[in-house]
DNA sequence: AACAAATACGTGTATGTACATGTATTATAA
DNA sequence: TTATAATACATGTACATACACGTATTTGTT
């Protein structure tokens, strides 16, 4: 679907105002596809983050301040995220013995088990809903990098 | 900023993954810069985007189902939305006589007055950080709605 | 006309977001 | 060494999201 029908406009100031738009309603549109998938594991969009984050570290822990610069909505609340995660048994939070502010994380075998499990659907669900090749997803990758070149 | 540096993540499966990543990223990027900015007026970013879809059809009326439609992110929860609106006296709210199922909303003078002042300050943040041209964005956009062509 | 279905909106709850503040611990420095 | 600053995390609040459900009104059918 063409953003104009998606949003029911037609006037941008620009090519590159229309790109902002584009971007906001194609994550959100991602966001809802990958939602709707995870919904039968029980997971959030961002439990399942919090998850792959700590399976690049497994079996090391992480700490919240590892997990929280590795989401991709930084400003995600990562200890609420946890305290979530740890009700469901998926992941264990304990104190570190070397610095006792941190709380150090680790992933379950009932974590491991899911995340393994959702990972599978989701990338089907990806590879099923991202009509886009090799080739074009490398130059939108260039230009979406090349659009953040601002970023502080 | 590289999607790599920004996730603190180099193995992805292929580069429609990767994309799929860099679009959500990107996504949460350009929803900051934007906040940050309607900050000063009070306004979040969901209730600038319900301003400007009333500003569209202005002076005419909308009910909230066709706000709702308008949308980037579609389920946003409008009539909670208009709440806030309504108390910061932005809009204002009556029911329709054709069809007293219907809410329809107008904007205020204070509304039209801070869309206005707010609308200038965006575009010129969109302006300073999306640092594509024209010929790129026009891209960008044929590439974005190619990922969403299997849109149900 | 009377009833059933659809529609439009509001509300309740769990989760997440954005930001400020509190508390314990560690690092720094006079 | 003791006071101060910085760090790591938790927590509180307002707003937003996702989804289910409730209520009033309109539409469609018999």
């Amino acid at each position: 679907m063409k953003l104009e029908q998606a949003i029911q406009s037609t006037k941008f100031k620009n090519e590159v105002h229309k790109a902002g738009l584009n971007i906001l309603y194609t994550a959100w549109w991602l966001k809802t596809v990958m939602s709707r998938e995870l919904k039968e594991f029980g997971l959030t969009h961002e439990q399942y983050n919090v998850l792959r984050i700590l399976k690049g570290k497994y079996p090391d822990q992480m700490c919240v301040r590892d997990i929280a610069c590795r989401m991709i909505e930084k400003s995600s609340n990562v200890p609420r995220i946890i305290d979530r995660l740890e009700i469901k048994k998926l992941v264990k939070r304990s104190t570190s013995a070397l610095d006792k502010r941190e709380t150090v994380i680790t992933l379950t075998q009932a974590g491991i088990t899911i995340l393994e499990a959702s990972t599978v659907v989701l990338n089907r669900v990806m590879d099923e809903m991202m009509l886009v090749n090799e080739t074009e997803a490398f130059d939108l990758n260039n230009l979406l990098e090349k659009v953040r070149s601002n970023e502080e």
